[in-house]
DNA sequence: AATGAATGAGGATTCATTCAT
DNA sequence: AATGAATGAATCCTCATTCAT
């Protein structure tokens, strides 16, 4: 009944990427500074966009967080599970691919998310449970099934498939967080690349089994 | 016959010992809610202070976790050191040794601080740099010795000490923020002492040398 | 009929007017008791709003200070400088009309402003700088240059313009402290309009020149 | 019945001046950041003694303010009216000779305690009330009877001596001030000694008896 | 949908003052 | 008399969040 029938919005740009951008913003922010200490009129001003309409996206801080972790971890979980699925090499190599591929997410802000996300695990419940459904059980799937394939083709020795998923992730992890948190601001260098080729070295030599002990994967 | 009788002090004075009181508060409130949610008025009250009283031995909020930092961290990397310095077994036995020390600190606030002091790095540097040369310059060196001396000793193969110490202790991070963050929240359940014997069996053969694969230290 | 039927809306948006009310708060508490001794808290109340609101438009209570310094002193040069500027009688009743909006001055708050000018300058230099600025050097410029003007008419002896200014000054300086500190607290009286009338008449015959001496503006 | 008979002090220096220390330590703090901005914590570590001790000596630091006050003024006023009670020459000359006294006491603390009670005449009224008593009237009376003096001597043109104490006065209290508050700041330059030279010439102009308007004291 | 304006609920820090020794 | 230790009472400032437009 309005004579107004032409709906013209008031607004320029009704930009589906709203979120994405503040997302995008807000990563950078949370990566940087943490979550306690990245202000959410930050964020705004990143996105170009007034504090209040990040609540039209969002319903608060935490919630923002989440979007945060699920954007950036979501592609690279599921670029990893593409690239191991399809393989057909040996198990060794495969291994090897695996390690190079998440040698690669260590550049990415999923490291930095990490990092944000065991920092804040003991206040938002929350982000710990999101984080461990999207990522750690999909990871530990994954890498759990790549040792489960070389003990099957007899590649490696016999063992708890389930207890070398720590092993071979927790050098990633060290890396991740050493180039986010320490490095910095401590005189020790590490060579990145040179620790983990050592590490595929040492877990496919304490993977083998004794009668192939000579032979290198 | 005054029911008012009992003329006791308002306070004492403790001065010996509130510092130490101060810090023990700070770390049960830091490992549990992080730096930037612990609250000075709770620290205070959890040492039956007040508040002001904290500012009495420490300038602010920052310095007093560097106080929990060293007070926590020192003690047991100096038990470390005196464990190994003393050592004349194999040094297979020796590594296995040093990873079980190391598993236990896992149950001491040392593991809490770690969380803390990775989650604010970027906050306080000058915390990474506490960090970095109370506890990483000597455990590194330490790790790093014990590898050299099986070099030597003809029980490891060759490989770069310097490279090795990050595999060593990173499944031991892994675990100590599994227990403080994670763990809790997730549905994973990560047997810690199983991955810790899987971590030195696969270590040890790992950098067994090729002619001695079958054995065992 | 439905007793809560007024939802009367809780805060109003009146960015237009809330600066100068704030400034306006602020000027009457700053007079009152000082700077330091004006909480923040108390400006808001009187300013109606909450403290958080007097941040949304100055930076803290420094800014606040200077916004005051300008609002309340910026006018009342103006007005003496246009006063002036299109006076075309004899110098000596100019220099009287000047005193005179001087004394006016003196019930304005621009004397209290003064008093804590003076007080907070060694804390806040900018603050002296500001005052220096608007108010200082512009009426120095004005009263040099009714006094070169008197020179030059020979309606004055030769003097130096510059060391009459304070001289002309300074009587309304204690006039002004003597209203707003010790006035109330001290038994001595002043009558402020008999004091301006002798200076009037002694530095009027004071820069008369010697041979009119008998005659005055 | 206590064995130890000998009343020996704890305490080392049981100085009598240690009042007197202290007064000198809060005279110079006071005057340099003003009444609320100095803490009793620099006073005393200025005095070499405890935050305590000062209690021992003043109720608080209000009354330690007000010693300050009394001591550093009262002798200078004692000089003052010393220097001129036996005066015998002609009054413009003893006018001129108060002035250069003044002009002394700018240099002395007192000018600065003048700004500090000045500024905080609001907060503590018992202070301006002690220096209205131990000061103004004082000084007041002093500079009147001068002028009282040289009427009567048919030195001065007949004038209301009351009236005549402010504008004798002022341009000290001006400079005084200037000194202390703005000259650091401002870019504005004021050569003391001319202007009180041309003051002392103007009031003297401006107090001649017409018929005597050629001659100057 | 978008935002400028406003605010509630803290939270760190300061400092005069008091107490126990 | 002297003081180290302790504290109560502020007070500034921050920031996530909400409201009115």
């Amino acid at each position: 009944m309005t004579p107004t029938s032409t709906p013209r919005p008031r607004w320029q740009r009704r930009s589906e990427d709203r979120p994405a951008e503040l997302v995008a913003a807000a990563l950078a922010l949370f990566a940087e500074r943490g979550f306690a200490r990245t202000r959410l009129a930050d964020v705004a001003a990143r996105a170009h966009v007034s504090k209040a309409t990040v609540y039209v996206y969002f319903a608060n801080k935490e919630r923002l967080f989440e979007a945060v972790v699920r954007e950036t971890v979501t592609p690279n979980v599921d670029r990893a599970e593409a690239l191991i699925r399809g393989y057909d090499g040996s198990t060794p190599a495969l291994l090897r691919t695996l390690l190079l591929l998440f040698d690669g997410l260590l550049d990415s802000p999923m490291a930095a998310v990490l990092k944000v996300v065991l920092a804040e695990a003991g206040n938002f419940p929350e982000l710990a449970r999101v984080w461990g459904e999207l990522v750690l059980q999909r990871m530990f799937a994954l890498v759990q099934g790549v040792i489960a394939r070389g003990i099957e083709r007899k590649e490696f020795r016999v063992v708890n498939p389930a207890e070398m998923v720590p092993l071979v992730m927790s050098p990633l992890l060290l890396l991740g967080l050493w180039k986010h948190s320490l490095a910095p601001h401590v005189p020790v260098v590490l060579d990145r690349h040179a620790v983990l080729a050592a590490h595929a070295d040492v877990l496919l030599r304490g993977l083998a089994r004794p009668e192939d002990a000579h032979v290198q994967g």
